[in-house]
DNA sequence: CTGTTAGCGCATTCAC
DNA sequence: GTGAATGCGCTAACAG
């Protein structure tokens, strides 16, 4: 059906092992065989047989990059850009070209299984999971398992844009997707949930680096593993199993925001989140409510009712949170989005209410994808770097960056204060 | 390094082709000893291993999806449409399940042809190239033979967003992606159009189907062939070699867009256009000129001084265009765009230049992508089926529907009246 | 229904 | 430098 390395061999007139060093390139060939090699080659419009090949080799140049929603521009940038890096092989030919393809999972957990699942079929060399992962205790072991046993069988991991895996054997008991136990996680899960409120953050006291890090979270850090520090040697999901992660400071960032909303003078702020499961979701609506407790904790009582739990990162979120929002809250002044979609939905739910932004209702997003500073008016968000990240993420997982200490990095990410958000102003008549 | 067939076979007490049986699925075994076996596979955790499947069966799970920008929406729904079919597989268990990647060139050319290449090691069951292709003679033969051959290797090939391929070996001359000379379907087009005006329709007289060509070749009609009926049996690309294309209606929307526009009144349209050398780009501006050509072509005259030819699908390429249109034309009243993003970076112009969209200036896109909707204003564009053109290629590539007749098969493209188009107005005082 | 026997196409030892 | 073996792990005929 197809033709092979011996007929190419015989075409060239030697054997088959020398046209196999020819084309692999890394071993000595006189260059007059050579080139009698690669016209063969070319007139018989040769391809390597991939399955062949990695069978004998026992690798593949298949790169695996899973995203939660490939019509989503936030995980397009990042997929881009993990896959600008492949091209770069150390060969000039193409013996070092990976093949990247990104898979998109939908958010579903059994999605990301069967990738994963498929990926260790190919024997993948890498394998990059983006995006937030979901907080479910079953899922986060079956998933973690999988991936410690791909990063056995030699298939570098990357997670880029969630917190690193829960360790293996740690008992785990409350915050499966968390650090180790020290860690001052009070916020871990919970926080999110109710007003979290009362409890004064457990860390509280020893800044336990940790999430809950009132002070300027030490988030923000760029280079610095999450992991706490002061406690292990490594954080968890360190490099010890191989598995790198290169984590957003989502809290943080979200944090600085509605710091800027309270600042401008907001004490009626609402917020549309995203799924509820999701570790994005959970720490952006952390950050928010740590900027609340330090700086307007009498907002935190109510926080709850202020709080919308989206359905997905989607427009339709934000529209239907954001109607939702200004039937509980009819002074609502300004409302936070799980991020720029969802915060476009609840851009024209407002506009679709005759509320004007931002004189009636400022708005907010996150991510600062493309659109945003071309929106009208154009949108208030946090920037995350996620080309720089996912590059970075393509080449650790072409081993050709060395992991940050800990295994474990925290691209940093800026508020990007622009025309959504302004003072309230007693709205409307 | 990793446990085989074999050591499942022993483990369960069973010959390695009997493991095989079970897993493969389609084949008789008893259920006592499938049990058995699917117990070993549990316990010592087995991962078939692709390549050696792949290679002794000589087929591969692997479906690729190529488009030329992952950060754009409009390739990220086309792509998660095709996957969405593949999913479901015949047969319940994980034996039908074929694995869709999806590549993303760039818009490189070369960056194609690597990846089909990849893809033809791998033994992809099918490749499904989305979007617009790109205009160059020696590519689109490079591609063409590529793409056959992997037909020819039992690869599926689909087109999806672009024209089908040329005929192998008639010498193209002057148009090599188009049709034979005879096409003469204009109505296609036309018909849905709006205004359904007069329609000049140049197919009348000479229709040289090649670029100026008023005649319209047949983009409108769903379901029908491009290729010339009356020539041959089939038409370019046709069945023959198994390549099947669904193509978009983007001449006929363009058309009806531009008409629109004229309709309400404007006479004075600037056009920013997409990349110089794509079939998309060059499709769109068809449509556009036909629709001056038949309603207003005092205006054809002048037309290349109001087209701006941007040098990409994104943002800045509609924000500059914008500009420049704007240098040239200064009593410009509406601007058309190479799509919905290219837009968005025109109304961002339009807004910094203290114009108003559409009391100023009109602004249409084409697309409408999910975001168009939530603009403000909001844009008028038109509609393309991505999800529903996707799905069907995803099915295709599968072999689960069967090709259109003739292989080809045209979208209809549908006119999205919004907010950003309005009759003009003299602008500014 | 299940075990045996052959390769699939290529990358490697080894000899020469 | 190059050719001749050997086996990667699995599927697909054949037997039984």
């Amino acid at each position: 059906m197809a033709v092979t390395l011996a007929d190419v061999a015989t075409r060239a007139g030697v054997s088959a092992a020398t046209v196999s060093r020819v084309l692999s390139g890394n071993y000595p060939v006189a260059s007059a065989t050579r080139t009698r090699v690669m016209r063969a080659v070319e007139e018989l419009q040769y391809v390597v047989n991939g399955p062949a090949s990695a069978l004998a080799a026992a690798t593949s140049d298949l790169v695996g990059v899973l995203v939660n929603d490939i019509a989503d521009p936030f995980f397009g940038i990042i997929a881009s850009a993990v896959q600008s890096e492949m091209g770069t092989g150390a060969q000039g030919g193409a013996g070092g070209q990976k093949l990247a393809v990104v898979c998109n999972t939908g958010g579903s957990t059994e999605s990301e299984l069967t990738y994963l699942t498929h990926l260790q079929r190919q024997r993948a060399a890498a394998v990059v999971l983006t995006g937030s992962g979901v907080e479910d205790e079953k899922h986060g072991a079956a998933l973690a398992s999988r991936l410690r046993r791909l990063a056995a069988g030699g298939t570098r991991i990357v997670l880029c844009g969630r917190p690193p895996l829960a360790p293996p054997e740690s008992k785990p008991r409350e915050e499966p997707q968390r650090g180790g136990p020290g860690a001052g996680t009070e916020s871990g899960t919970g926080a999110g949930s109710g007003t979290g409120n009362g409890n004064g953050n457990g860390s509280g006291s020893g800044n336990g680096s940790g999430s809950g890090n009132g002070s300027g979270s030490g988030s923000g850090t760029e280079e610095q593993a999450t992991g706490p520090r002061d406690e292990e040697h490594q954080g968890p999901g360190a490099a010890g199993d191989g598995i790198v992660t290169i984590a957003f400071d989502n809290r943080g960032g979200s944090r600085r925001l509605t710091e800027h909303l309270l600042s401008l003078g907001h004490r009626s702020i609402g917020y549309v989140t995203g799924p509820a499961d999701r570790t994005t979701t959970r720490d952006r609506l952390e950050g928010h409510r740590l900027a609340l407790r330090a700086g307007a904790p009498e907002l935190l009582a109510q926080a709850e009712q202020f709080t919308v739990h989206g359905g997905a990162y989607d427009r339709s979120s934000g529209y239907d949170g954001a109607l939702e929002l200004l039937r509980r809250v009819p002074d609502l002044t300004a409302v936070l989005a799980a991020n720029d979609t969802v915060a476009l939905g609840i851009c024209a739910a407002l506009r679709d209410q005759g509320l004007r932004i931002p004189e009636d209702v400022s708005v907010a997003g996150f991510d600062d994808l493309p659109f945003s500073a071309d929106a009208s008016p154009t949108l208030t968000t946090v920037r995350i770097p996620l080309h720089d990240a996912g590059a970075r993420a393509g080449r650790l997982a072409l081993g050709r960056e060395t992991p940050p200490p800990g295994g474990v990095a925290t691209v940093r990410t800026e508020l990007m204060a622009r025309g959504s958000t302004a003072p309230p102003s007693g709205r409307r008549g």
